[in-house]
DNA sequence: CTGAAAGCGCTAACAA
DNA sequence: TTGTTAGCGCTTTCAG
């Protein structure tokens, strides 16, 4: 069923259909005329031929390096919510960790097919940063800081001081870090220079050896602990860039009887829902994942509404959350 | 830039660009000059405009109730695996759990805008049945049996019947049940004639008042623990529709403490991540969501390519994890 | 306010 | 193999 076809069975014009959809200009009686056809046919026009006309296609493009991590799919929701009122439809993109995958998915959405791009960062090549300076459509980056670009961002370095200090502060004399490759600028980089502040400023001598380097998994947080927890001088406390690495972390501890908080304290950055179930329940740092999707989608929007080339960053702050892994004490005292 | 356009620069016809962008029936000479001049420019056709003509858009809808449970993210996982390596793209929608939402985003994909729909289902009214009937594209449902549909489904009448006898096996003689509504014919219909069925064939007679109907969520569980084991006479094992449900039940036992599973064993279905790390840790079924995802994209490739207009339905099975929360004897034999 | 007609960017049938 | 030409279904002038 097409336009010219419909317009036949409701006795008007193809241009009267047309406007019913559109603006509207139309009297009450073709109107009625349309509406009571619609309900006979079910007739709705085809989106595919509007947006060949109009090149506005209301979807926007998301990628994303894993959909069934808990802060992106937080993420995704909080875009989904925002575009999904104004009318945007997600055509989304799980990468599954494969960053090349980034790149072909932003040429794809280069220059048509989308009338937006939203890219859950991770990584920045040279590669990444020459497709993105050759985007056509507004593009919003979240999680990581380019300039030059939209972004919404966490504040990792924050975060990382923040519970350092809280470790520091509690009496930890020799702290270790279990970190993330430093060529993500944010839960690498930036989370290892929060920790190393924070060491430095309470006139803390960071140990040799006491910086480990993980991936993103449990298993990998468990050999790192393994290894800092085998030589003789043993940390007083770990800070961990994320809370997976953190529960690999405690589960060599566990494994190994060495007590959480008492004999070592446990810190990272994440707020995953696992950590408030573990025991010990994890002290780490919420970062508001959600509204990074709704800020994003926001910026966004902006962009497509009254795209004026100026580039915005929003840096999100984090909440600490204190949970058993740092509490002496009265360990009962658990928070959820 | 347009196709006459770019055909321009490269000097050659139109069709001679259309097609090197599709069958590719082309001598090696414009092949060439084509791709110079996609080098100079950056050409490429406009999705749109070719959806427009074919009618195909080489999008597929999901339609999911909350991209922020482990299961939906899993199963979408698997279809983006599938139909992503097809050369489709999602178009996602998220419900967040408002179930008229699904009904409009089956009529927006109805007739148009999609090549095939993926419904990640929860209840099915008298309306989502008639929208159904009238889908003009291939569609499979997900998580839910209906008759007259290609479905992926799981097993979960028989997820719980196994559970249930797991725990009487051991020897609980007094079982009660925290479900969902029955109007989920699979979580909350299937659960608990499965729990009920295992229950009567160990010629045990469900005591009443031990069947409870809570929310998907973590409070719910602790609120119908509560009540369940407020009476005078109290379960000695709880078998709990989700492992949301269950994990908010082991809260309410943890304060009271009530031990687990030595006063008390509880089991449920999911098999989520934190299920592995509570304290302690919950005897589950694993239910393979992401094979869930990969078989429904592959039902409906096969649909797309040559729909045959029969339906099919796959069930798949689950896998029983035993933890501590049904384990006597020797607990630290902890299961990841 | 309305309908006819031109045109969006692309594909496909056709004749060469 | 190629270019010309006639569409696809829709929107948008442009007269009236």
């Amino acid at each position: 069923m097409n336009i010219s076809e419909f317009a036949k069975i409701a006795g008007v014009s193809k241009s009267a259909v047309s406007r019913y959809f559109n603006d509207g200009y139309l009297s009450e009686d073709k109107r009625e005329l349309i509406e009571k056809a619609i309900k006979q046919t079910g007739y709705s026009p085809s989106i595919s031929a509007r947006a060949s006309k109009n090149r506005v296609t209301k979807l926007v493009g998301v990628i994303i390096p894993k959909l069934s991590s808990e802060s992106c799919a937080r993420a995704v929701e909080g875009i989904s919510e925002i575009l999904g009122a104004e009318g945007y439809e997600l055509l989304l993109v799980n990468t599954a960790n494969d960053y090349s995958r980034e790149i072909s998915s932003l040429e794809l959405f280069r220059s048509n097919r989308v009338d937006g791009v939203i890219l859950l960062a991770t990584v920045f090549t040279e590669l990444h940063i020459s497709v993105l300076k050759k985007m056509r459509v507004p593009t919003v980056i979240v999680g990581q800081e380019l300039h030059g670009f939209n972004c919404v961002c966490h504040n990792d370095y924050g975060a990382a001081y923040a519970l350092t200090s809280l470790m520091l502060d509690k009496g930890a004399k020799d702290p270790a870090f279990i970190g993330v490759t430093l060529d993500d600028l944010a839960a690498g980089k930036a989370r290892r220079e929060g920790f190393e502040n924070a060491v430095r400023d309470h006139g803390i001598n960071l140990r040799h050896g006491f910086t480990e380097t993980a991936q993103f998994d449990m298993a990998s947080g468990y050999d790192k602990a393994a290894h800092l927890l085998s030589g003789r001088i043993k940390p007083d406390c770990i800070f961990c860039a994320t809370d997976t690495i953190a529960l690999g972390a405690m589960s060599f501890c566990r494994e190994k009887g060495i007590a959480i908080p008492e004999d070592i304290m446990i810190s990272s950055v994440g707020d995953s829902k696992i950590g408030r179930f573990s025991v010990p329940s994890l002290t780490t740092a919420h970062f508001h994942y959600k509204t990074s999707g709704i800020n994003a989608a926001e910026l966004l929007l902006h962009d497509l509404k009254h795209g004026d080339g100026v580039t915005r960053t929003m840096r999100l702050d984090y909440t600490v959350i204190e949970r058993e892994s740092t509490l002496f004490g009265d360990i009962d005292q658990k928070q959820m």
